[in-house]
DNA sequence: CAAAGTTTTCAAAGCGCTTTGGATTTGGGT
DNA sequence: ACCCAAATCCAAAGCGCTTTGAAAACTTTG
């Protein structure tokens, strides 16, 4: 009977086709719900599969489509510290849902930044995946043009300002998110306000920063370069950061910050002073509603700016699929608003 | 010229050794380091390759031999709260390194946790990965009695106890570092110590609650079960749980944390009730060394018990390598001590 | 210098699937 | 009945690589 098993211990293509008598061509027809095939016989092979266990062997599969039906996340760490961000598991817990769906399997590569270039071509040359993902983009990023020209499916976690080819996007409205946070501290009346930025050459960060300079600008306040701050979103650095500003001659009465972990190091700089939160020293953050940081579970923490990269992880990827399976169609684009939840890290400007 | 151009643009093993006049056995083999092939040939295909910027369809590579050279890490989500832990991200920046170096991907799953055991056996049949890295084990967890009768190569990031069939694990000593951390605590003359442990049915959770108990038993102190809780390490749990204990009549003076995300909560709900961590509640947690939320920078913020899940990533995946390509080799283990390191959050219990 | 042994090379047969182009069957119209 | 188109099905040719078994080239030996 079974002359020649496979591997892996379950039946292939050729012997399913034999037990049903019926080609190769029709049995492989059926199940990938080609037309041409009686509904009657298709049933019979469905039922057949079913059975038997039969599930395709994807390699053979990919060598023969040219595709992988694999979605690959390139991310890189920077050499001065290599670290993965915790809201990219966030972002993957949403994304990873949908492939599931489509049958999608993820990639991940892990690089230093240098080689992120040559990470993507191998990429594309070996064939691993059918399209990327990109994180992390930056202002002018090169990456773009990297994949346009490599004709590589790909869509990006955010925006690249001063690119102009078109390509397609989710972004949440960093700018719009950090201009309401700032008029927001002004109405309260506060006049010194700090900004714990990200690494000022991401993109997002730029955004926010045009958004926190676009809301001073609009009341006329002064912008003073000494209450800004930019580096990796670490809760070390929002500490340090803080105990900086506030050491200064004139510290600020309010803080953005860019990251919830980062607003946790800001929390206990604050608080190692014998200040609090909300009274002395009012805080905004933003919040990508992670799943273990969560921003308080009845009253928020943190008065925020929030927005769930989870969700963004699940629509970017559709997003990304969608364009594997129509390459021709036009470049898609979406902008999430983020909704200002207020907590209890901001009050009226100290007298 | 070039006939047939391949849908990568790059050219194939067919192309490289008409170029060279050689057949393709030779080709492949000079490229992959058999040693029946004239080294004066290998160092020109070789050259040959390198000038054409050949590079194997991985596809096709994998159809051939049967590898695939993926590894997957297979991530449950348990069905009540979808999150993907913080510190898996630092996992897969020390495996991913690895991975690199030996020219494996990286696939992830995301799956719910009913759903995990299909998705193992999926990988097998559709060949997707030759080996998987097992996250998170529980006690008497079926996926190793699962994955041995797969005969999918495998390694255990932790440990499961009740099984008794061999199987390669990495793990840390949670018990001697939680029974190291109580006996410190009692040292200070604290007698009252609360656990915010993990999900109990967690290996590792499990580990720590024994090191605490004998502990205290070593001291033949009593076991309170009004001190203990045990759920998925969040800050919010941590926050939530240290309130309840706070709020006991007889609250306890010290509190052991099993994650340092959790342990942010516990100081939240400290301070909020205007205590002083270390002082008036002393504090030590375990510390995987996220590198997103360290634990301060020069002065550690907690008394911690350390050990870095990005080296341990690093290990298990070579691990896991090693055993794919000895498949006879007998399972590997390896035991990582943790690190207590003195913080700020501890000192002598109050009168 | 032929026989026997070694190295080095090659042609061809897979790996398990898709897909082309053609063959066969079915069914409606006359 | 018969013809023609539509509906089904199939054999065989790939996809790009590895690997087996055999041939060719080159060395060593008697």
């Amino acid at each position: 009977m079974d002359s020649k098993r496979c591997e892996n211990g379950s039946m292939n293509l050729k012997e399913l086709s034999q037990e049903l008598g019926l080609s190769q061509t029709t049995v492989s027809r059926a199940l990938n719900g080609y037309p041409e095939v009686k509904e009657a016989t298709r049933k019979k092979v469905l039922a057949a599969a079913q059975a038997h266990g039969y599930s395709p062997n994807v390699r053979a599969k990919s060598l023969a489509t040219g595709r992988s039906n694999a979605i690959g996340h390139v991310i890189p760490t920077t050499n001065s510290h290599e670290m993965v961000n915790p809201i990219f598991g966030d972002f993957i817990a949403g994304a990873g849902e949908v492939y599931r769906q489509n049958n999608y399997e993820m990639v991940l590569s892990i690089t230093d930044d240098q080689n992120e270039e040559s990470v993507y071509r191998a990429l594309k040359v070996r064939g691993t995946v059918d399209g990327v993902i990109l994180h992390g983009p930056k202002m002018n990023d090169s990456r773009i043009a990297l994949l346009t020209e490599l004709e590589m499916p790909f869509v990006v976690h955010g925006r690249a300002s001063g690119i102009e080819t078109p390509y397609s996007w989710l972004d949440v409205n960093n700018r719009s998110a950090f201009r309401r946070a700032t008029e927001f501290l002004l109405d309260l009346g506060h006049r010194r306000i700090g900004l714990l930025n990200g690494i000022e050459t991401m993109d997002f960060a730029y955004r926010r920063r045009i958004g926190y300079e676009e809301g001073l600008r609009d009341r006329d306040m002064p912008l003073d370069p000494a209450l800004l701050r930019s580096g990796e979103m670490t809760e070390h650095y929002g500490y340090a950061s803080t105990r900086e500003l506030l050491n200064q001659d004139a510290p600020p009465t309010a803080i953005l910050v860019s990251s919830i972990i980062s607003a946790l190091g800001v929390r206990r700089a604050i608080e190692e002073r014998g200040l609090t939160m909300g009274r002395d020293v009012s805080v905004i953050t933003h919040d990508d509603s992670l799943s273990y940081l969560t921003n308080g579970q009845d009253v928020p923490i943190f008065t925020a700016t929030r927005s769930s990269v989870r969700e963004a992880g699940g629509l970017l990827s559709q997003m990304l699929i969608d364009l594997i399976k129509q390459p021709d169609r036009e470049p898609q684009h979406r902008l999430l608003e983020v909704e200002l939840t207020l907590g209890r890290s901001t009050g009226p400007a100290p007298a």
